[in-house]
DNA sequence: CGCATATTTGATAGATTTCAATTTATGTGG
DNA sequence: CCACATAAATTGAAATCTATCAAATATGCG
């Protein structure tokens, strides 16, 4: 990794050189984009739909959900973004939101202009790549919430997000195979991303032969992971997360 | 546009040109691309789960869809590409697919080498930034189906669909509401997409308070396409297509 | 303590699936 | 043009899942 003085966009470096390879350089170059901090509380968006964007946001600490909605008010969470995730990163070439972003938990947000990104984008192909890159990962995660909310019963879909986000928070079952981790998120948030009702989550969870796990005030709790994952029907690679299973691409040497 | 020798990928040009601002070097690097033609029948995958692609699909004719699938075996169609769409356009930065692709009518693909897409980005960030922009475009797409699937009733999620398919063909009403248009699907392929069962589709098409538009053999048929569109809670901003709403961006000048 | 938010429970209505069977298209070879 | 095979559309009845509405119980926080 690159020595460099500190910043605080360390986490999305890492998550770009988990997917792509970038020269020491091009590092430096990330590292130094400038960043405006921003507080956001719980339930607070910090855009709407509809908003003209001129940065993006760079989630360094907290939950950060992504809401859509039907002209009846019913809402979607489409998307979630945690520690090291950009959303809104493809703002840069689309600056008109089609929904809104809202923090789940208290938020820290590094906001990038749109400028900087744009310079930068402009004078490093490799960068290009790698940012679109992490959009297709993006994409990809977005393509399996779909099958989620239209192929598996209620208890499936829990079980499967709930895999899916321990994955991305790269919580480790122990020897036992028991895992606990933070998910800052109500029922009704889970309802939400999940296309159910908040009651039918809660029995969902409740139920005599339930998902066997734990949730409760935003701490996830089960004592057999890979039973978890079997009834989630869960199956990581997607995520493109973990050991490079494929070697990471550079278009432009 | 540009006067040019006949290519094949002009529809493909087309869509770029509708939401980026390329040159005409860059309009005749994309037309000169090489191609091989495939001939894809009905219901055949030209391309499966976890296979590594080395080429790009452009659909110069036809429907194509994106299956995913639980462990279980239910098919998810995650994505609709039509003629001038380029499914797995992606696949430059992530080859390896996590999906299969079906051609839902007989189609013809343009495959496109990667090889030479690598070479055209790498040498052209203008066009770079073209295909992210267009890949921004699937993804909200994407978002809106997770939407559809996840917060509207059977009846509502069909008429969106046909909404989003209506508009994306480019099919117009006429002065008196009437719009009819081809969409080569099953209604067991409209289930696959909407998150529903084949029965169930088939009921909320005639029910006795359907959804008043008539789908049979591939042909889809309202008198009113504003009442569809109503019904369906459509609106097609997420779409980028018609008329430049904002201003097309170009980050390289 | 008292408000605000989140969780839990019950009862009921409604939507959707499942299974099974029938009818209607569509295509193909004789 | 007919007979056959196949795929798609349609219908019925019953089971199941999920939503809705309303109320009660926790939980956190100032």
């Amino acid at each position: 990794m690159l020595q460099h003085a500190p910043s605080n966009l360390n986490g999305f470096l890492a998550r770009l050189n988990g997917r792509s390879v970038l020269s020491e350089d091009e590092q430096r170059a990330i590292l130094d984009l400038p960043i405006r901090v921003k507080q956001v509380r719980q339930n607070q968006d910090f855009f709407s739909l509809g908003e003209t964007l001129d940065h993006s946001c760079y989630v360094l600490e907290g939950l950060v959900g992504r809401f859509d909605q039907t002209a009846h008010g019913a809402r979607q969470i489409s998307a979630l973004y945690i520690r090291g995730d950009m959303p809104g990163l493809e703002s840069v070439v689309q600056p008109t939101a089609g929904f809104a972003m809202q923090a789940l938990s208290t938020c820290t947000i590094l906001e990038v202009p749109h400028p900087a990104l744009r310079a930068l984008i402009a004078a490093n192909q490799a960068i290009a790549e790698a940012f679109w890159r992490d959009n297709a990962v993006d994409a990809s995660i977005l393509a399996q919430w779909v099958v989620n909310v239209g192929r598996r019963e209620a208890k499936v879909r829990i079980a499967h997000l709930l895999c899916e986000m321990a994955t991305r928070y790269c919580a480790e079952p122990d020897e036992r195979g028991r895992l606990v981790f933070q998910l800052a998120m109500t029922q009704g948030q889970l309802a939400d991303a999940t296309g159910l009702t908040s009651v039918h989550v809660n029995r969902s969870l409740k139920a005599p032969r339930a998902i066997g796990t734990n949730f409760h005030s935003g701490t996830v709790r089960t004592d057999d992971w890979d039973m978890l994952a079997k009834l989630g029907d869960f199956d990581s690679v997607y995520l493109d997360t973990g050991p490079a299973s494929e070697p990471r691409l550079r278009l432009i040497q």
